[in-house]
DNA sequence: AACCAGGTCATGA
DNA sequence: TCATGACATGGT
């Protein structure tokens, strides 16, 4: 088992707040996933070592995570890629600080503390958001796996099958029998134009990253099926730029509760970051 | 049995 | 521009 030293991170917040789809959580406590088309095997410990922070007067889940953790993983998947894939070099502190300091967003981030964005691929990232408008989290994982399990890569690990997100090239002409297994709804038409557009270049994903956030969003638009909340999600957590802030049902619910007359830009170059700790929080009020 | 789900598109005023 | 319903399917 390889290991990465970390802190202010937390792992299962990070792949449980519904950011990236496919991710699962065994009763083993390891987390199985993809990172650049490899398997990976992960999990967080926690090093017992909090008594330096007990004198102090932090809460105690804030204190918890503040402590250093190691991640031990098995996987055929570099250090760095897996550093990066979970924006582990991203000064943490940092972001947290530029956020205006009210009060709502400070209770969720102390609720949720170290959930990061991730940098997930952005094709995988566009077509399974395609895929989750209208939806709930739980059928958009059943129809990714789906599309996985039919279209991607297979692995076998200790005695398991596991399917990575399909390449382009395997969705694109790919059997129509495949995608109507899939039950994708009134979806599979979005799903299409997404594969066709990027495929034949209307849209040009790699020239994305080079583009300042609103003219990377029009691009995004041209595909059917992506409206002004899923091209955010890809901007955000496909290409990490920052400023994009998905306005979905949730969000909307508590701006108009706790941020009535104001938008993403309130909450400043980070506000994709700080919408992910909003959504979490008034998810976990509701339910 | 209804109602709803990390929305978007096509209509019509 | 802006409100309104349809859209497929299955979870609760």
């Amino acid at each position: 088992m390889k290991k990465i030293k970390v802190k202010d991170f937390n792992l299962d917040h990070t792949l449980s707040c519904g950011q990236v789809f496919r991710w699962h959580k065994h009763t083993d406590g390891f987390w199985y996933g993809f990172i650049d088309g490899e398997l990976v095997k992960i999990k967080q410990v926690f090093l017992d070592r909090g008594d330096k922070l007990r004198s102090n007067n932090r809460s105690k889940e804030q204190s918890l995570s503040l402590r250093n953790s190691t991640l031990e993983y098995a996987s055929k998947a570099s250090a760095s890629k897996i550093k990066s894939y979970f924006n582990l070099s991203l000064d943490y502190r940092k972001v947290i600080k530029s956020f205006p300091k009210d009060k709502t967003l400070s209770m969720a981030i102390k609720k949720y503390w170290g959930l990061r964005v991730i940098k997930q691929d952005p094709i995988e990232c566009l077509l399974t958001y395609v895929l989750s408008s209208q939806n709930n989290i739980p059928r958009i994982n059943k129809m990714v796996n789906e599309l996985s399990r039919r279209l991607g890569k297979k692995v076998k690990f200790e005695g398991k099958e596991y399917f990575a997100f399909p390449k382009l090239k395997a969705i694109d002409g790919c059997s129509k029998h495949h995608i109507n297994a899939c039950r994708m709804g009134f979806r599979d038409k979005y799903l299409d134009d997404a594969v066709k557009k990027i495929s034949n270049g209307e849209v040009n994903l790699k020239k994305l990253s080079n583009m300042c956030c609103p003219v990377a969003r029009e691009e995004l638009l041209k595909i059917k099926g992506v409206g002004p909340k899923i091209a955010d999600c890809v901007l955000l957590f496909g290409f990490n730029k920052y400023e994009a802030f998905p306005v979905d049902v949730w969000i909307e619910r508590i701006m108009k509760k706790y941020y009535k007359g104001k938008d993403g830009s309130y909450f400043g170059v980070y506000a994709g970051i700080a919408q992910e700790y909003l959504y979490m929080y008034i998810r976990g009020q509701k339910i």
